[in-house]
DNA sequence: AGTTGGGATTTTGCATACCAAAACCTGTAT
DNA sequence: ATACAGGTTTTGGTATGCAAAATCCCAACT
């Protein structure tokens, strides 16, 4: 394991490393990018599993999601291979893919990572929001309030999801932002199925901490975020006899 | 993206899928395993970022790599994939992989994220450490000391790794443990350069905790662990001229 | 009945070859 | 210097082949 003197391949004159060549850093990609297709796939197995067509436990064999979604093995290869440091699917070794089975051991630690971050990202965010932030803060308070007077559930999922989001962007803190970004995601899909009940007192609090936020109370804005994922955490555990499936 | 109804391709009668096939959950892969090419790629690549042989900026060829390990070109582009999710290279789209460039900002960012999962992480540790537990971290404690008294750099950083994830283990939360080793591993790159300065300090705080732990004290661990984290990310901006290279 | 054992079949994991499109490099003409 | 044109490299994806491993099925045996 421990690699030996020889660098890699030096390759002729016409190499084209230029390992200290000052690019402009800051100019990143403008042009319009045709998305290549392993993030295509990775994005439609993502939706596949998240919305149940792919049930936890089921085997992925490669050949079949290939001819399913019209491309070849090494693409779908790839986009397994995400899915797997991302958690969504177990890659056995010799055997191929399963989608992961969360259990409720996993669910709680993620629901505890997750109170964790957004306790932080409170904090932050109070810390350095400006007016502008704030008002969309309100716009999507607002957009969550009419999803959860119109019954419509999945819009209230993905409102609660934009409003995080947003909170996590305010802070600045990009990894922050990334790995929050990926806990709620998948926290998202073990609680999806039972985030009915909670609803009116999860948005009273969004109201309490946007004031919070407001007003630059960063404690308060973090005591705030840690009772909100706390007793999000505690609704999983009191919820209702939907424990199979 | 919005799928129809057409399944996976159900195949043959000898297809395999059992869904809801009853497995003996709990046991795992017991038997040694050879080990995946792409993992062993994985780590051969992760270790000549860190070490610097590849350094940030450097244009990766896959071709250059296959040939330099002695593999196809599969398995080195699924290490790159992963590679990139952690956070190790950048993947542009149609001009392939680049060593991560760390910038202070991001190195900032990442202290703080680490500082926050571990500051929690102490927490917990503190709340459910066995006797065992604490006689190995006493145990860990002394490695420490002695590469500090040996002047082993590299001793002393791989110490203090382990002490930390060790730490991240008692708390018996497995997300939590991940992430914590995916950041500290970041972490650890951007900041071994520099690693020389702090140390008697560094291993002082880190008998207080271990003290702290011993005694279920969390609150007490908590604050050690903030403070701790908190001055190494002093330490990283209050760091000599070598701000460059 | 229940278990054991031996193929037959799948599937993974990796290698190899090939190709279009994109990006890069370079040299030349302006 | 700038711009253009052409050649080269590299990616990203397809297709194919194949050994090893895992699975499944079925028949023989306690």
């Amino acid at each position: 394991m421990t690699q030996t003197a020889s660098p890699l391949p030096e390759r002729g004159p016409t190499g084209r490393r230029t390992a200290k060549g000052s690019l402009a850093a800051k100019s990143a990609q403008r042009v319009e990018r045709p998305a290549p297709l392993r993030q295509v796939v990775y994005d439609a197995l993502a939706e596949l599993i998240i919305n149940r067509t792919l049930e936890p436990g089921q085997h992925l064999v490669e050949a079949d999601l290939a001819e399913y979604l019209g491309v070849s093995r090494q693409p779908v290869r790839e986009a397994l291979q995400r899915l797997q440091t991302e958690g969504w699917v177990d890659l056995r070794p010799a055997q191929g893919a399963f989608v992961h089975m969360p259990t409720d051991e996993e669910a709680d630690q993620l629901l505890g990572v997750r109170a964790v971050l957004e306790t932080h990202s409170a904090r932050l965010a109070a810390g350095c929001a400006s007016e502008a932030d704030v008002a969309r803060l309100w716009e999507l308070q607002n957009a969550g309030l009419e999803a959860l007077a119109a019954d419509d559930s999945e819009g209230l999922v993905s409102a609660n999801a934009d409003l995080h989001a947003f909170l996590t962007e305010l802070t600045g803190n990009a990894v922050l932002a990334e790995l929050i970004g990926l806990v709620d995601r998948r926290v998202r899909w073990y609680y999806t199925p039972i985030a009915r009940p909670r609803g009116h007192d999860a948005w009273h609090e969004h109201a309490e901490l946007i004031e919070a936020v407001a007003a630059h109370d960063v404690d308060k804005a973090e005591k705030i975020m840690a009772h909100h994922t706390e007793r999000t955490r505690q609704a999983f555990h009191e919820r209702p006899e939907a424990a199979r499936e």
